[in-house]
DNA sequence: GCGGACTGCTTACCT
DNA sequence: ACAGGTAAGCAGTCCGCG
């Protein structure tokens, strides 16, 4: 399965737009800004969708406790305004069960319950026994009654009354109590966040864009012979993902507290430290920075850019102020770890230790997420944290989660370093710093013609979570979303995780690791050596194909019918159903077959304006994402259609397919050098056996089986998913090699790039030979440098980079290096946190690991390096029938000396 | 008490 | 809070050994 990522496209990224300067740069600093204007107390009105405004973005959706009705906010994109809508459907929250109302009725801590409403009875089809049923829905006056955490909430008292109080034995069941209020809303009314509505008479309904709709038509005709309900699913898909993006106002805000330790983040629960500088960084060219005057701190030299304006403020609650006031300017507001920090510091610093009220305040903070009143608050470290947004979409271009890591990375903006504490800055460097980060902040949004927005934009079209959600929360909430939403739209029962794994059971086959639940892909045993024109051959997006191909999902899956039970999956007992399509099959299939038949496709049409190619790479990238993990998710216990017997059903048929693919292969004489999961390696086949074995696949198989790309040569080692691979461009795969691995020192690391650019200019087996003998040459020298210790002033490039995986204090079985590493630098004052990358050397001296930070080039062991040099090497070398103590000088003999 | 064989833990990677 | 499979290094344990 193909890795190639979202920046792949964008590899001349246009200038920068030009930011307006709306400030004119002739005020600098003013130090007497609070002189002019004290703050007035007035109170803050947020604007109410008026009657005939143009078309709007739906960004949001809550529930408002005090009117107890869901509230909308919507994004105007002329007057980049964020307006509220209220609902006027009546739409109340509810959940559904089994008992009659007449049951119901003998339940009193249910009738008198203040937030119970009334009861109706509703029929709706139940997925797991295949039929229509007839059950109770319970309404209510808010959400909270349904299932608030506080005690003897409906969804409780249902079961718990009805055994004791009947002491019937009959199971009571209780269905959809735990889907949040503004996602059932979403549901039932058939909305998607991130499309147009407007308000006609007094009602929300959707704006048609006549364009996009032109090629929706045109990607319907891409599917003939496609069945009625498949085509429905493409329709909505394709909608959901032509219609356009807006411009996103917005504004990245970042915030500096004083400390008095600097090694230690403050606590944004006590927030007990001030607030000493602000800035805000705007999409429309703003750059303010307020700073708080504090004693001793002078200006300093340096001078500050002339478009940013500062202010100085003598009273804290004054600079709150006025930040606050900016915040509820910006429809859209960015922060990288607001959720945690920003946000919630700024929160509970004015109400703590000033005199704001509540509703002074434009933020909302609750349990993990901190929102915006009047805005839409994106916290960017959590969806950058996303791993499957840091693989799928960005093809692992940062591996460290922090705002200098994906700036450096992704924008090529790092942070400011400083090299004396915080508390002993001058304004005009804390300013400096503090701009830098608000300035990365936003650029993480704005690159690449606005990527990330848009991104989340359609994310949340596709996953009908507002884009606040979609930013924070992991694809199986996409995913459960999604197909949540057609379950209602279809008058499904959505249903119950538990009740799914009761009827469906566990898994059957064993798992090769220990500890998992079922057995996985297949890899095939390399053939080792240097082999030229390989041919490497794929399925476009196996699992998805195979969920679709074989109907699978949590109803199909050892369905009820008999006659279904012959339809068996290949080693296992279970069987799929013949008779019903399954809502997974549906809708993953659709999905997979307009990313591979349309927005692939278009995502590399030169012809198309720039703009739009754009859009459709971040459509298929964000397909990409959705369709890596869509299989995946059946076997997570936490996904709200956990159904184990359909991972397996998927790995087992992949394997399935895989062992025949391979088998047709060798019987058309094609040898099979390699192979894993989804891909064949084939040693020098000819077009005509590449086209028998793709028409095969087609035919036989019902699955696309493409040449994804075509190696000059490979090389491998007896070792799986290691291989090196050179591209007629001469450019070089590296797959799985240490010498790639993030961990190992950037010393050994910079003998296995020299070593790979020999590589990429081999153009024969004869042309083998001479390269041979220059790899040996940068593996002798890189071994004599090392033994003569000349790696630099410092041992920075000898650094071993390991991430640390839980907090310190978790480790209680092991310690390994890093760990110990981690826990000397927590002694002498730094902060370890999950996720750091701790930097460490291998010394002579008890524990034989050192930090970097305080290590020395004497106390290295060579030997040690030595001995990472050859491992790192011998996954190459082996293949090419090298020795490494040979190379260095050490006769086979001389080893035993 | 010591060393080799073994298992388990941990991280980074592949698909 | 997508899954399982593979490689590698090290930590810790067991067992034999006069």
């Amino acid at each position: 399965m193909s890795r190639q990522n979202l920046l792949d496209f964008f590899n001349n990224p246009k200038p920068k737009e030009k930011k307006s300067t709306e400030s004119p740069s002739t005020e600098k600093e003013s130090t007497s800004a609070e002189k002019k204007s004290p703050p007035k107390r007035k109170k803050v009105v947020y604007p109410v969708f008026p009657k005939d405004l143009p078309p709007s973005y739906l960004v949001s959706v809550t529930y408002e406790g005090k009117k107890a009705l869901a509230s909308l906010k919507l994004y105007e994109p002329t007057s980049q305004k964020i307006y509220f809508w209220d609902d006027t459907t009546g739409h109340k929250p509810y959940c559904l069960t089994n008992l009659p109302p007449k049951e119901l009725k003998k339940l009193s801590r249910l009738t008198s319950h203040s937030g119970f409403d009334h009861f109706e009875i509703v029929e709706k089809y139940d997925p797991l026994l295949d039929k229509q049923v007839k059950v109770t829905k319970v309404v209510a006056k808010d959400p909270l009654a349904i299932g608030g955490r506080q005690y003897g909430c409906i969804r409780d008292i249902i079961p718990e009354d009805y055994q004791t109080i009947t002491g019937s034995e009959e199971p009571v069941k209780v269905w959809e109590s735990y889907i949040r209020y503004y996602q059932s809303y979403i549901y039932d009314n058939n909305l998607a966040p991130g499309m147009l509505y407007k308000i006609q008479k007094g009602k929300l309904v959707p704006v048609k864009h006549e364009s996009s709709e032109e090629t929706v038509g045109k990607i319907l005709e891409l599917f003939p012979g496609e069945e009625k309900e498949f085509m429905h699913s493409i329709e909505m898909w394709a909608r959901l993902l032509e219609y356009p993006a807006p411009q996103f106002r917005r504004v990245a805000l970042d915030i500096e507290v004083s400390s008095p330790i600097p090694t230690r983040v403050p606590d944004p629960q006590e927030a007990a430290y001030p607030v000493i500088c602000v800035t805000l960084f705007g999409s429309d060219g703003k750059k303010e920075t307020l700073i708080l005057k504090r004693k001793g701190i002078t200006k300093g030299s340096k001078e500050l850019p002339s478009d940013v304006k500062v202010e100085y403020f003598d009273s804290e609650k004054k600079l709150l102020q006025k930040l606050f006031d900016a915040i509820r300017d910006y429809p859209f507001v960015l922060t990288f770890n607001g959720d945690d920090f920003d946000l919630r510091y700024l929160y509970n610093r004015a109400t703590k230790h000033f005199s704001f009220k509540r509703s002074q305040i434009p933020i909302e903070v609750r349990r993990r997420v901190c929102s915006l009143k009047y805005g839409i608050h994106i916290d960017l470290y959590k969806f950058f944290f996303n791993r499957s947004i840091q693989i799928y979409a960005f093809g692992k271009k940062y591996r460290d989660v922090t705002l200098n890591a994906i700036g450096t990375a992704l924008l090529e903006l790092s942070k400011i370093e400083l090299n004396k504490p915080f508390s002993e800055l001058t304004y005009t460097e804390l300013a400096l710093y503090n701009l830098r980060d608000a300035e990365i902040t936003l650029d993480l949004t704005t690159f690449n013609d606005n990527l990330v927005m848009k991104l989340i934009l359609a994310l949340s079209r596709i996953a009908r979570m507002p884009m606040e959600d979609v930013s924070r929360q992991g694809v199986s909430r996409w995913i459960r979303n999604f197909l949540y939403h057609e379950h209602r739209q279809r008058n499904m029962l959505i249903p119950n995780s538990e009740d799914i794994l009761a009827i469906k059971g566990g898994t059957t086959t064993q798992a090769i690791i220990k500890g998992k639940k079922y057995k996985g892909a297949i890899v095939v045993e390399p053939v080792p050596g240097v082999h030229f024109n390989v041919a490497v051959m794929d399925f476009a997006s196996l699992y998805p194909s195979i969920i679709k191909v074989y109907n699978l999902g949590y109803q199909s899956l050892l369905c009820s019918h008999d006659e279904c039970k012959v339809n068996k999956v290949p080693e296992t007992p279970h069987w799929i159903c013949r008779k019903k399509k399954a809502l997974e099959s549906l809708l993953i299939g659709s999905l997979r077959d307009l990313r591979v038949k349309w927005y692939k496709l278009k995502s590399k049409d030169k012809t198309l304006p720039n703009e739009l190619q754009g859009w459709y790479n971040v459509i298929q990238s964000a397909l990409k994402v959705i369709l890596n993990a869509s299989y995946g998710v059946f076997g997570a216990p936490t996904f709200g259609l956990y159904c184990p017997p359909v991972a397996e059903a998927t790995a087992a048929i992949g394997r399935h397919v895989i062992t025949q693919t391979i088998e047709k292969a060798r019987a058309l004489n094609i040898e099979v050098l390699y192979g894993d999961t989804d891909s064949i390696f084939l040693k020098n086949p000819s077009p005509e056996q590449i086209k028998i074995l793709e028409k095969w696949s087609e035919k036989t198989l019902g699955m696309e089986l493409d040449v994804e790309k075509f190696y000059r040569y490979a090389v491998f080692s007896s070792r799986k998913k290691n291989y090196l691979g050179i591209m007629s461009d001469g450019s070089v795969d590296v797959k799985g090699m240490t010498g790639k691995k993030r961990h190992i020192p950037i010393y050994i690391k910079k003998a296995f790039d020299q070593m790979e650019e020999r590589l990429g200019k081999v153009q024969s087996p004869a042309e083998f030979e001479e390269a041979k003998k220059a790899i040996q040459k940068i593996v002798r020298d890189r071994y004599l440098r090392l033994k003569q210790r000349r790696w630099g002033d410092n041992p920075n490039e000898l650094a071993f980079h390991v991430v640390l995986g839980k907090p310190l204090a978790a480790y209680k079985k092991t310690t390994p290096q890093h760990v110990k590493a981690a826990r000397k630098l927590k002694e002498i004052g730094y902060d370890m946190k999950t996720g750091d990358l701790i930097s460490f050397v291998k010394v002579l001296k008890e524990p034989h690991v050192k930090p970097v930070q305080i290590a020395s080039n004497r106390e290295i062991d060579v030997d040690k390096y030595v001995g990472y040099l050859q491992s790192t090497f011998d996954q190459v070398l082996d293949a090419l029938g090298l020795d490494f103590d040979e190379i260095i000088g050490l006769t086979k003999l001389g080893r035993f000396m």
